[in-house]
DNA sequence: ACTGGCAAGTTGTCTGACAACTGCTACGGT
DNA sequence: ACCGTAGCAGTTGTCAGACAACTTGCCAGT
């Protein structure tokens, strides 16, 4: 299923992954759109829906009359933007991503998580909390919150290494995007114990609260990050490139 | 100078704003492309395009056959993505951005900053260190480099309340991205002290690189967030929305 | 040696058309 | 009365070709 996304995303994809493959390097001149458009056997207008989703993404950047060029864009091991759970973001930096103590449960929903997920205070809800490991070694203790007619426990169980998402987005639930919170913290004994390092470890704590494309919000989780184990980076746009709107 | 940008650029700030102001809700269905094209008197190519940009960013979503549909995004106050410097971020929460205790100074590189900005380590550079304030309270202690050519400490001086990224851009040096590092951290007796809270008090450690369009890197700077003085927020886009490279 | 303008090349926009898809309606069969 | 299906109108996706606006390098004239 699935099907075939839209032409310009593959083409965005296949200049993507050139560009990543270092066919271009940064600076260079693209080759015309004609000329691209040609090659490829697709209309320029299709190509240039492509390029204008990688100059969006900052990969790129067009001069009126003169051509595309790559940036020089720095290639972020772990970009908080792009990599969505914990695994990747472990898996970005090259190291292999495993679980410990998982716990699931139907759990109460605590009112800041009933909040998020517009379920009444008290209700049952399925909750999934672990040890995310980094090569063997605990970085990360995470809980996630989901309605239960969304996920059981039961299904939870069942995903096995699967993630979340996949599951969430095979249920017709694909999480479209997620907003999260980052707050420096000290590790309670309980995290402490669960991570094995001394209480008080510096940690940062991300709060993220997921939703599909239509707003309705599926998957609540928190996640205590080991300071140390992890550098958190984040590309931010310039105040060049898109003036935009306050109050 | 500066020019009109691109038409695709004004129309998509058009829609942007429009969005914004609430003329068209969450889930509502924009008007057809070639209605808006009409009543704009553009061609829709160019409508296109610029609903393209809005798709990308997150706030539109497009269905084959169906219509353009405003997604349910989140009204971020603070996204570290969008709100480049500590003022923006201060005035996104509301409050009323000011400074204390400025210093400029010109000063031997530090071998980090050295290496972030392409000098040789203990050459001379500018540097500004100051706090910023929220309302009059100390929530963030800030250092900021950069390269004596680009701007001296009397240019630092000189600026007052303008912003650096405004006075690299009049020279000819525009900000397009930075790269943001967060770490988690306790406050050493001097920020303690700077920031006029407890030694060891929890802050949010920002290190930063802004770099030109063609990849010079231009500012370095070292931000010391109060912990409970903002809530940092990150807008993530889901996994469904762009598949990506990994290797 | 310098300057001005010309010309080729590239991106930006426009126009018109058709394909592919969605959602609804009306029709026909059971 | 119910249900499935074909058709239809509306929308986004793609295509083709043309011209405008801009950049860059070259070249002739001074």
């Amino acid at each position: 299923m699935t099907a075939t996304r839209s032409l310009r995303h593959l083409l965005a994809d296949e200049l993507r992954s050139r560009i990543h493959a270092g066919e271009w390097g940064p600076g260079d001149r693209l080759p015309s759109e004609p000329e691209l458009a040609r090659r490829r056997a697709v209309s320029r207008s299709s190509l240039r829906s492509a390029i204008a989703m990688l100059e969006e993404e900052g990969f790129v950047s067009r001069r009126h009359g003169s051509g595309t060029y790559v940036t020089h864009r720095p290639a972020l091991s772990n970009d908080l933007r792009r990599n969505f759970g914990v695994s990747s973001l472990i898996a970005a930096t090259g190291l292999e991503p495993g679980t410990a103590d998982e716990a699931f449960e139907l759990v109460r929903a605590p009112p800041p998580v009933a909040a998020a997920l517009a379920v009444a205070v008290g209700s049952a809800i399925s909750s999934l909390r672990r040890v995310r490991t980094a090569d063997g070694r605990r970085v990360v203790d995470t809980t996630d919150w989901c309605r239960t007619d969304d996920l059981s426990p039961e299904d939870l169980r069942e995903l096995g290494d699967g993630s979340i998402y996949s599951a969430l987005a095979a249920r017709g639930l694909p999480v479209h995007h997620g907003v999260a919170r980052l707050t420096p913290g000290n590790a309670d004994a309980d995290t402490a114990r669960r991570l094995d390092v001394a209480r008080g470890a510096l940690l940062l704590t991300i709060d993220q609260v997921d939703t599909t494309a239509e707003g309705v919000p599926v998957l609540v989780s928190r996640e205590h990050h080991l300071a140390d184990a992890f550098s958190f980076t984040v590309l931010r746009h310039g105040p060049g490139a898109d003036a935009e709107e306050e109050r």
